[in-house]
DNA sequence: AAAATAAAAGACTTTTTTATCTTTTATATA
DNA sequence: TATATAAAAGATAAAAAAGTCTTTTATTTT
């Protein structure tokens, strides 16, 4: 459904977001950790958001990352955009191109609405939107 | 979404039951041909789809690939189970195991819903379904 | 039986994605 | 201002997916 590193990147998201609430920053070897996935790969990745501006860092002693007021609400469709674009969005769910609006498909319009039920409920989860769970450690992001 | 070999394998399948209703059998070239994909790879899918009975095929003289009654009933979900196993079907969308039906994460009970349409939608689209629209040029499979 | 035809199987290459390593730049603190 | 710290940037490596080529096997037709 969404790459490898856009999973990661939601983890991530979801990870620094919960830190950050108490004004914290946090490396990218401890979010690494956290979520279970390579540090340098992690590293990476936290650059790209970096750049679309969805994670906020600072460099030198008690550097890190973290994420402010209003990217708090930024919302899980964004991530999925600045790492895997919006495909998954727009066009057909199967990748092919033999229909169209005007000449539908026998599952076209089964295809648009799911899609479009993936888009409203990306749109409306915020990044911090999970704190609350992870606080109460209700869920976790390792992999086991 | 889907993996492209899965792509290239629903859209063979569909074009191949088409040519399968008046009795013919299709080489793989003119498959390959019929829907703009790279015909040596498309002979190695029709290999995976034979040996998961997802088409038939005969050789020598006058042979070629075909689609007998029953497998015409055969539906997409079939296909790409076939081909991109059922993680599709499963599991959280976000590929994240931080959540499960006990504690649910914020957007685990839309997910859920969105991949049980997914799954239901696929499985009711049966590959012969698209002959029709095929006969009267309604739609095409090629890329263009 | 021999020749021709077409798929099956297996080895191989290229491209893309995922992951890692090294160097540079910026910032805080001593 | 020197040193330590941490991210940014860029180059490289490994793994997976996509695509290609060659040989083998089965079938039909002559
Ligand atoms: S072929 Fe994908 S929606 Fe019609
Ligand atoms: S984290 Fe994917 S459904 Fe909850």
């Amino acid at each position: 459904m969404f790459s490898k590193t856009c999973e990661y990147a939601i983890r991530a998201m979801i990870y620094i977001a919960q830190q950050s609430k108490s004004g914290g920053k946090t490396g990218f070897k401890q979010i690494a950790h956290a979520i279970d996935a390579p540090e340098p790969f992690i590293a990476k990745i936290l650059q790209q958001l970096g750049r679309e501006n969805l994670v906020q860092s600072s460099k030198g002693p008690h550097g890190g990352f973290y994420i402010n007021e209003q990217t708090m609400n930024r919302t899980l469709a964004d991530v999925v955009k600045a790492i895997d674009g919006d495909k998954i969005f727009s066009g057909c769910g199967l990748g092919l191109t033999f229909c169209s609006e005007k000449n539908p498909c026998p599952i076209h319009n089964e295809f648009k609405s799911i899609r479009n039920q993936m888009q409203q409920m990306l749109q409306s989860a915020t990044v911090s939107q999970f704190n609350d769970l992870l606080d109460r450690r209700l869920v976790h992001l390792g992999r086991n």
